[in-house]
DNA sequence: ATAGGATTGTTCGATATTGAACCAGCCGTC
DNA sequence: GACGGCTGGTTCAATATCGAACAATCCTAT
C-alpha cells in the first residue's frame, strides 16, 4: 500500500487521544455516579435510569422493550433489573389491557419518593462534572455532537452489514 | 424552600436532554464496537483496549496497575482479563526485576498481529461514527470539553467526601 | 534497624449483562 | 379463518465486573 497506510490504519495521535480520552471520561463519569448512588441511596446507576424513564413516561409507566430502548441495555437485563425493583417495592408489573404479551412498569409511591431522594445527589453530581462549566455555546455545541453522534448510530443499526470485510 | 425549588432539585429541561442522550450515545458505542469486534475478531472491547494500551507502553509492556487506571477498570478485573488474553496467547507475564511485587504484561507477536487485524475494523467505525463529521473547531471543542470533564473528575477523586449529604 | 502504612497483584463471592432459545400473542396475506 | 412471520417478555448459561479481603513487598520516619 502506498504513503497513506499509516493514516487508514490508525488515527492521527491527537485524534485519537480524543478518542481514549472520551472512553476514560465516560467511564470515570459511570464509575463516579455509581459509586455515589450505591452509597448514599442503595441503588444502581441502571436502576435509577429505569426509575427516571418512568417518572418521565405517562401515568409513571413504561412497557418492558421500550425501556430497554430508552436506557440502551439487552432486554433480559431490563427484566432482571425490574425485577429486582419489584422486591424493593419500587416498581409494580400490570398486564397490558390491548396486547397480551406487554407488561407495563409502573412506578410505586415508595418508588417515585426513592427517586426523589436520589435525584438532588446525582443531578448535583451531573452539574458539577458534566455541564456547570459549559457555556451556552458550548452546550449548543455539546448537543450537535450528540446530535450527529446519534444519527450516525441511527444509520449504521439501520443498516447493520456497512463493512462485511474484516 | 421558594421559587427555585425545581432548579435545584431537577435539571432544566433541555439540559436533563443533553445528559441523557449523552449516556444513550455513550452505550449504543459501546455496543456497536463490542459487537463489532467480537464478531469479526473474536475480542471484547476491553480485551481490545489492553492491546492497544500495551501496544502504546514502552517495550510493549505495561505494569498491572497502569492498565487498571488507564483503561478505568478494577484490578481484578484486569487480572480476569489478563488471564483470558494469556490464554489466548496474545499477552505474556514477567516479573518485574526491581519491584518483586509487580508483573509487566507484555504483548506476544500474535497479541501484537491480532491486534493490528482489528485495528483497522474498529478505527474506522469510530471515524465514521464519531468523528468524521467533526470539523477542526468542532474536535477542538470536544476537546476542551473532555479536559474539563477530566479535571471535575480529578478534582472530585482528590477530595472524595465533597457530599456527605444526601 | 524496624514498625506502620501504603502499594501490588490475586482470589473470592456477589451481582450485572449479554445473547440465544423459547413461548405467547399479534398481524398480514392468501 | 389459518398460516408464517414478527414482536414482547422471560429463562438460562456464559461471561464480566466490582469490592473486599488477603499476602507480599516496598517505603518512610523514627
Amino acid at each position: 500500500m502506498g504513503a497513506g497506510d499509516f493514516e487508514s490504519r490508525w488515527l492521527r495521535p491527537d485524534v485519537n487521544a480524543v478518542w481514549t480520552r472520551f472512553l476514560q471520561v465516560t467511564h470515570r463519569l459511570e464509575h463516579h455516579i455509581d459509586r455515589r448512588l450505591q452509597g448514599n441511596h442503595g441503588i444502581t446507576h441502571t436502576q435509577y435510569e429505569i426509575l427516571v424513564r418512568l417518572a418521565d413516561g405517562e401515568e409513571q409507566a413504561m412497557r418492558m422493550s421500550e425501556l430497554a430502548d430508552q436506557i440502551v441495555t439487552a432486554k433480559s437485563a431490563v427484566t432482571y433489573q425490574v425485577n429486582k425493583l419489584s422486591e424493593m417495592g419500587l416498581v409494580e408489573r400490570h398486564k397490558c389491557e390491548w396486547d397480551n404479551r406487554g407488561t407495563w412498569v409502573k412506578l410505586t409511591p415508595a418508588g417515585l419518593e426513592r427517586l426523589e431522594q436520589a435525584a438532588p445527589c446525582i443531578l448535583s453530581l451531573v452539574r458539577e462534572l458534566f455541564l456547570d462549566d459549559l457555556n451556552c455555546d458550548q452546550a449548543a455545541e455539546l448537543d450537535k455532537l450528540l446530535g450527529t453522534w446519534s444519527d450516525n448510530l441511527d444509520a449504521h443499526d439501520r443498516n447493520p452489514v456497512d463493512h462485511p470485510e474484516h
